[in-house]
DNA sequence: CAGCTTCATACTGCATACAGTATGGACTCC
DNA sequence: GGAGTCCATACTGTATGCAGTATGAAGCTG
C-alpha cells in the first residue's frame, strides 16, 4: 500500500493532466509534422475519432491553440491551421530575436552552474544526433536548448511568449533541416552560443543568438 | 486573440462576434476593474447567472482568459482569477520594456503620417482626461495610446504577444493611478514619447519608453 | 475536548443531443 | 450551354444531463 502523499516528484504514474491539454499537445505534434498541412480544416468528429476523445475537449484542445495563434477560429467553420505568409515569419522571428537576446543577457547573469551544465548537455545530445543525422531527434534538441535558455533567464513571462511564438514557426523548422550546408551553419551558431554562455558572456551570447534568428530567416524563407 | 481595439468605436452593427469572445471582454472587465478579485474562484453557475449565457460559452472564454494568463486552471476546482506576484509583474514589465521599446524603433521608421496623427490625437484625448481627472477615460486611453504605438510597427506578431502580457498588468495600472505625482509624472513620460514618435526618432522613443516602463514598476509596486 | 472518519453537497469535467448555418450539387430557366 | 436558384447534407455552436471529485460539516472515538 504506498503511502498516499505523492508531492514532490509526480513521478507521473497515476495522475493524469487534464485531458484537454494532453490533445493540445497531439494536436500541436500533427501540426508542426505536417499532417495537418497549413489552410486545413479541422474535422471536430474526424480528429475526435482518430485520437480517441469526445467533442468537448477536442474543441477546448481547438480553441488552445487557437490562443496560441497556430490555428485561426472562423465562424461557423471552426478551427483552421494558420498559413505562415513570410511576413509572419519574419515578424516572428524579429520578435523571437528581441526574446532570446533579452533572455540570453539575464541568463548570463543568473542562471546557476547546474542549469548551464544542462544546456550544454542538450547540446551535446544534439550533437550527437546530428553526427547521426537523426532529424527528428535533432530538431526537438535543438528546440529544447533554446527553450532551456530562455528558461535559465527565470523569467516566467519572458518563457511563456517565448514558448507561444516558437511554436508557431516549428512546423517551417521542423521541414526546414534539409540542405547539408545550412544545418551545418546552425549547429556552428548553436556551437557559439553554448560557448558564451558557459563563458557567461551576455553581450557575445546576445550577438549570436540574434544572428543565429537571422538565419533562421534565410533558412525558411525559401519554404514559403 | 484579436488585439483588443474594440474600446473606442465598434458600437457592434449587425454582425455579432462569436459569443465566447464576447464572453471573454466580459470578464476581462471585470477581472481588470477589480470585481472579480484575484485569488477568486469563478463559479460557472454563477456567473452563466450573472451574464445571461450557458456554461459552454462561459467555460470556453474561460480557457481563453487562461491562455492569456489572466486566470489559472486548478483541475477539479477551475478557474481562479491569477493572483500576481512582485516578480510576476517585474517579468512582465521586463518583456513589455523589449517589446515596446522593440515596437518603437520600428514604428518610427514604417509608421504612416496617418498613423503617427491618430497616436497624437489619442494623447490629446488623454490630455483631456486627465485634466478632467476622468481616471477611467484617461486609463483606457492610456492603454490605447500604448497598443497604437505597437500596432504603428505593423508586426502582428509583436503586437499579440504585447497585447497578452498588457492585459495581465491591467487591473494593476487600473488600481495604480492613485497619487497626484506619479500621476504626473506618467502623463510626461508620455507626452515626451508622442514628441519622439513625431519627430520619428526611434532611439529616443525607445528610451522614453523604458523609462516609462522601469517607473511604472515603481509605480505599481506599492499595490502588491 | 481534540482529532479522525464518514457522509452529504456542490461544483467541475465530460459526453451527447439539438439547433442554426454554410457548402456543394442538381435542377431549372434564360 | 451557362448561370442562377433551391435544397439536401454535413458541420459547427450551444445547451443540458451525468459522473467523478473536492469540500465542509457532523458524528464518533480516544
Amino acid at each position: 500500500m504506498p503511502p498516499q502523499t505523492a508531492d514532490l516528484q509526480d513521478d507521473g504514474p497515476i495522475i493524469r493532466q487534464s485531458l484537454p491539454a494532453e490533445v493540445a499537445t497531439r494536436l500541436r505534434d500533427l501540426i508542426t509534422q505536417g499532417q495537418l498541412a497549413p489552410g486545413a480544416r479541422l474535422n471536430e468528429v474526424a480528429l475526435c475519432a482518430q485520437l480517441g476523445v469526445s467533442r468537448t475537449p477536442l474543441r477546448e484542445a481547438v480553441r488552445r491553440l487557437a490562443g496560441e495563434g497556430l490555428v485561426e477560429l472562423v465562424p461557423a467553420r471552426g478551427g483552421v491551421v494558420r498559413r505562415l505568409t513570410l511576413k509572419d515569419a519574419a515578424d516572428s522571428l524579429t520578435v523571437l530575436k528581441a526574446l532570446e537576446t533579452l533572455a540570453g543577457r539575464l541568463a548570463c547573469a543568473a542562471a546557476t552552474e547546474a542549469g548551464i551544465a544542462d544546456v550544454a548537455a542538450l547540446h551535446a545530445a544534439m550533437l550527437d544526433r546530428y553526427a547521426a543525422r537523426d532529424r527528428l531527434a535533432y530538431f526537438k534538441l535543438n528546440q529544447a536548448v533554446h527553450t532551456a535558455i530562455v528558461a535559465l533567464s527565470g523569467n516566467e513571462t519572458l518563457a511563456w511568449a517565448h514558448g507561444a511564438i516558437q511554436a508557431r514557426m516549428k512546423h517551417l523548422r521542423f521541414i526546414g533541416n534539409a540542405g547539408e550546408r545550412k544545418w551545418a551553419d546552425a549547429v556552428a551558431e548553436h556551437e557559439e552560443m553554448v560557448r558564451a554562455l558557459a563563458a557567461r558572456d551576455g553581450e557575445a551570447l546576445a550577438e549570436v543568438l540574434a544572428l543565429h534568428l537571422d538565419r533562421t530567416l534565410d533558412r525558411v524563407a525559401p519554404l514559403i
